[in-house]
Parts: C-alpha cells; sequence; structure tokens
DNA sequence: CTGAAAGCGCTTACAG
DNA sequence: CTGAAAGCGCTTACAG
C-alpha cells in the first residue's frame, strides 16, 4: 500500500485490516453489526494511519439531505435588520449546499408572541438536522432549545445569547462590550461639561437582556470617570408598542437637563431620536446608536446621528450556517462562541459596509 | 427522465441529444472532437434544462491539483503584519482544499526587491494554477501581472490595488475613503483651535500609493472645513530606511506648533509617534493610525494611541483564495474589486478583533 | 467524431 | 458479523 505517495483510502485500511472496505466504513460511522475484535483493530489502524475521509466521495455516495431551519423574524417594514440574517445564509448556502443542505425558512412576526410558537411546531414537524435560531421570544425559545436538545438537533442561536450550555453555537454582539465601545465613542468627542442621556426602547415581553447590557457596558465605561456621576448619566425608558408621543417625552427628557450634550439610544430606534432632534433643530448633540437601517443610514449621513454600531447581521447569518457544515458534514468541532466583530460605523465608512 | 424529481444529471442531457455521456462532457469542457451539429445540439439542451454539473462528482473523477502562490512579504520582527494574509490563506484553504486547491508560498523580504524578483522566478518555474500577490514593489509586480496574464494565470492582488485590468480581483482596502474615516474620528474628538501634523513613514522604492491615497482622502474631508486651511494640516515625511532619529524629527515637527493637537500617521508606523510622545510626556494628543501591530495595540490600550484603522489582513488572504476557488473550480465570476469594510478600532473593540 | 468501459472514494442494500 | 456488487455523477483513456 503506498502511503506516501497518495493519500490513504478506505480501501487501504481495508486491506491493512484483512477486511473489506464496507465493514471499515460500518467502524467509520459506528452502525454496529461489527466484531468487537475487528472495531477495535480497524479503529487502531484508522488512528495510525491518520485516515480521514473524504467528504466529497461520501457526500457523492450518500446523497443525504441536510435540511436546516431558519426560525427567525420576518422582515418587516417596521424591522428591516432581519433581512440580513436571512442574505447571510444565503450566502453561506453559496459555498455549502454541494454537500447537501438546504434551509427552510420559519419567518415569524417579531412582534407576535403567537406566531414564533406556531412556526417552532411546524419546523418540529418536518425534523430539521440543524436550526438556527433567533431567541426573541426567550421564554419560548429555551423551550425550542430544549426540545432540539432532546432530539439531537443542533442549535445555532443568533443575535441574542440565552443559551445554557446546549446550543452548538452562539453568534451574534457581545453587548456589555459594544456598550462600552458607544461610550468610549461618546466621551472621545463629548466636551467633559455636558450631561448624558441614555435612551432605551422597549417592547413588552420581549428579549430585552442584550438592550440593558449594552446600557450596563456604557455605564461600566463611565465608572472609571467619576464626574459622571449617576446624575449626569440620566436614562430614559420609552416603550415600544405603545402609541408614543415620542417627540413630546424626549423633549421633557432632554428639556430636564439642559446640559445633556450627548444621547445613546441602545438600538435601532435611535432614528426616533434623530427625527426628534432634527425636526426641533436641535443638531448640537453627539448621537450614537445600534444598526444599519435605512433610517439610521439617513441620520448618519446628513450627520445628525455621528456613529451607528452595527451588529453585522449579514455575518451572523454566514456564519450560522457555515457552523452548521462543519458541524454536520465535516464533523469539525465549532467555536461555541462566535463573537463577531464591533463595527463603528461613521459616514465614511458606511459605504463598504453596504451588504452587511 | 425525470426533470422534475432529482436534480438533471449529464446522462439525462445525453439521453436527450441522443448521444452519450462522454460527448456531453467533452461539449461542457469544450475540448473539441465533436462535431458543430451535435455540439450545437447539445448546448441548446444545457441550456433548456438550466443544467449544472455537480462539482463534487466532477472533482472526485478529476483528481486535478489546482496550486495557486501566495507571492508575499515574509513575516519578520520588523513587518509583522504580513503574519495575517497567510493566516486568512490557510483558513481559506480549510474550506477549499477538498476541492484538490493548495497553496505554495513564495515569501520574500519586504525590503529587499531582489528577493522578490527571485521568488517570482522560482514561481513561474512551478506553473501555478493561480496567484496571490501583494504587489508592494510596484514595477516588478506589474511585470509578474503582465507575465501571468499571458500564460492565463489568474491574478488575485492584495493590499495595493496596481492592476490595470489584467487581473482577477483585488482584494484590499480604498486608501481614499480610509484616510477620510481618520479625518472624520480626527475631527470629532478635537477642539476646534487645534492644528493637525499628518506623518509619513516612507521607504525608498517601495509601493508608496496608499500612503499617498490615506493623506489625500484626509485632505479631502477636511476641505469641507475651510477653517482648516493648508498651514493647520502640516504634513512630515519620514524616510524609513534612513537609521532616522525618529525622536529628534518628531520632536522638532511638533515643536514647530505649538498648537498641534492631532496627529495622523498614514501607516502601521504610528507606534512610533506613540513612542516618542510616551517618552517625552506629551500625553495630550489625539493619534491616529493603522494596523494592529502589538505594539500599536499597547498604546491603543494605554491609551495614547485614540484609534487604528484595520486593513483586515487576515481577510484579505481569506478572500483572495476563495475568489480563486469561485473561478477556478466553480467556475463563477469573481467581483473585481473587493473592498474590505474599514474598520475603526478602539480599545474596547480590539478584543474581538485578535483573529483579524 | 463518437461510444463503451473503467475509475474517482465512499456507501448501501443484499446475501450469507 | 462480514463481503461482493452496484451505484453516486463525472471524467479519462481507448477503440473504432
Amino acid at each position: 500500500v503506498d502511503t506516501n505517495l497518495t493519500r490513504i483510502r478506505i480501501k487501504d485500511i481495508a486491506e491493512l485490516a484483512g477486511v473489506s472496505p464496507g465493514t471499515v466504513d460500518r467502524v467509520l460511522h459506528d452502525r454496529g453489526e461489527v466484531s468487537a475484535a475487528t472495531r477495535k483493530k480497524i479503529l487502531g489502524i484508522i488512528n495510525d494511519m491518520d485516515y480521514h475521509p473524504d467528504i466529497l466521495a461520501s457526500t457523492l455516495a450518500n446523497k443525504k439531505e441536510f435540511r436546516i431551519a431558519a426560525l427567525i423574524p420576518q422582515e418587516k417594514y417596521n424591522n428591516p435588520f432581519w433581512k440580513y440574517p436571512l442574505k447571510g445564509i444565503e450566502e453561506g448556502l453559496l459555498e455549502t449546499s454541494h454537500f447537501g443542505l438546504s434551509v427552510d425558512k420559519y419567518l415569524f412576526d417579531y412582534f407576535d408572541r403567537r406566531s414564533f410558537i406556531d412556526k417552532s411546531g411546524e419546523m418540529f414537524k418536518n425534523k430539521p438536522k440543524g436550526v438556527i435560531l433567533a431567541p426573541v421570544f426567550t421564554e419560548d425559545a429555551a423551550i425550542v432549545i430544549e426540545k432540539c436538545s432532546n432530539e439531537g438537533i443542533p442549535v445555532v442561536l443568533i443575535n441574542a445569547n440565552i443559551c445554557n450550555g446546549s446550543c452548538l453555537a452562539f453568534v451574534g454582539q457581545d453587548s456589555l462590550q459594544s456598550g462600552m465601545v458607544a461610550a468610549r465613542l461618546m466621551h472621545y468627542g463629548l466636551d467633559r461639561s455636558s450631561d448624558i442621556l441614555i435612551v432605551n426602547f422597549i417592547r413588552e415581553n420581549g428579549n430585552q437582556e442584550h438592550i440593558l447590557k449594552r446600557e450596563e457596558g456604557f455605564r461600566k465605561f463611565y465608572s472609571a470617570f467619576p464626574e459622571y456621576h449617576e446624575s449626569r448619566l440620566r436614562q430614559l425608558n420609552i416603550i415600544e408598542n405603545d402609541i408614543s408621543d415620542y417627540p413630546g417625552i424626549l423633549k421633557e427628557a432632554v428639556l430636564a437637563s439642559p446640559r445633556t450634550g450627548g444621547i445613546f439610544v441602545t438600538n435601532s430606534r435611535v432614528f426616533r431620536v434623530a427625527e426628534f432632534l432634527e425636526s426641533s433643530g436641535s443638531l448640537n448633540f453627539r448621537l450614537i446608536g445600534y444598526d444599519l437601517l435605512e433610517e439610521n443610514k439617513k441620520y448618519l449621513k446628513s450627520g445628525i446621528i455621528d456613529f451607528l454600531i452595527s451588529q453585522k447581521p449579514r455575518e451572523q447569518g454566514y456564519k450560522s450556517i457555515l457552523s452548521l457544515y462543519h458541524h454536520l458534514i465535516l464533523k469539525k468541532s465549532v467555536e461555541k462562541n462566535q463573537y463577531l466583530p464591533i463595527d463603528i460605523i461613521t459616514r465614511e465608512n458606511l459605504g463598504h459596509y453596504t451588504f452587511t
């Protein structure tokens, strides 16, 4: 057997072990019907020869399908963020679909818990080989994760990490750290006499953990600057599914302290604040928020928003499908916490982020 | 022939055309020995049926090797930047080596033109199927590109774009735009009474175009602010391969205008300026530069450097190998100008860039 | 110019 | 518990 010339094959292992290729295959895939002795011998040789199967040949002979389920919010006029993970998934499929991977989309309504439950039920009926999950409704998502864990279905969480250990991976941002980045940018550009307002747009019974973490990170940064005591770092919570008078609320909050010079919005609703600032002609604020929504980009370009922090939603999709590919097909280990870089976006580098 | 049930195969095309699979294959790969009439008929059917070959089966049967050459600088104590493209290439190989792709490294000395010429000669002897090229020595690199073009070898340029049209792709940063990003960051944090110093570390007969472009972008941004006229945006060129007295030169330049408040270094040598500022106890400067060298990271962490802009060298390597894979194996078209995002790095988001 | 056969490395029934 | 044979979809000599 010429070991050094070419790659070693199942056939070579079989010859060395004095068995047929079929038996080696049985051992390789742990599908039983092999005597303990034979098994041990074959495993020894595989190990000695450092044999690795050719996945191309394997996939070709297998004709197996790997239907992945994407259980994420539907893109909507009021939530355009969610089209990007889907784009990333499509892109990842370009590299992996040859191996039998495909994606079924179960898109639920971001504001409707019931629809999440329905879609997840539908999904389980179709017995997916892997799941990409955005845990928007924390408790219900936890149930899905539990169920997948019981059925041996690997789950990749995106955007928010509620994993207790039974997930294949999490792909998303380190929220606390991203709050610190926001604070750095604020501090770098704000004169020391100005106060800061932190605005949280909050949704009832939705997952707020990342919002809280961002605020926590922001405050953590400022804890190194004692002059920014509690009263100079005020906080405003606005309930979102209220038919709220945003301008009114904001006006009151900003007027409450005329020394407010910087505003940090802990999620993508920063355009609401930008809207208010523009219409009230108050252009002398440092304004920092999240995500490249069209409205946010508009205000970034016009200079009302100073910085946006991107959660790289496209990359979340891309990495999640590739993680499942590595796990299911290549049978390689997958990094558990895949924190994406915390991207800082200005007018000037926005152009090269178009597809992110 | 069941068209809708399963994917269509070469065999199906052959049956429809009333020929053998071999003949279809000859047409698919344009290797002649087929009558014009048969050829036309087969092409028609391929088109009608929207047939796409299975690359797994193709690769498996082919056993062809695709040896890619990486003609880039050797990593060195004085140039650690260049280890990252190599890392990215390795990472890309993980996804593509099943298809027969491999990489031969031709690492030249960044400071020695002769070594570039030698390595490129060596490379051509081994007849690579594709080339990843860092055009450090502009003129000599142009000759390599020309030669590849003549021999039909696709070239992916990384880091600097000197392509006249005969390259498969360029992967790197938009230098002009990155200068504008640097200016935005400077302007955002600098009080309006401070002057700015632009420092170019320049190497004899090396490729300086990206440095000049960065300065140009920086000035372009400031052209919107007339108060920053020429004399408030001074420039300092330091020749690098001189055994220069950097501190002395810098001291003189900074002292020349006591109102200097911001320093922009147009490449990775920003640590030299940071060193000087630290040792001279001048900590009240805004300092912005390029690349995540260890020394630069050190000064970023200690607060002497405010921002670093990353050229994403790892991703340059990754994308270049994937581009060649798409071109050579998948035979898909490849985007010509692959501008990478212009990443802004602070102490706070540095952690998640460790491998970039 | 065209076809039949063997092969790439692995897997899947089937027979024993 | 094990092996021989056929097959995945494409390609490569070889024969005509």
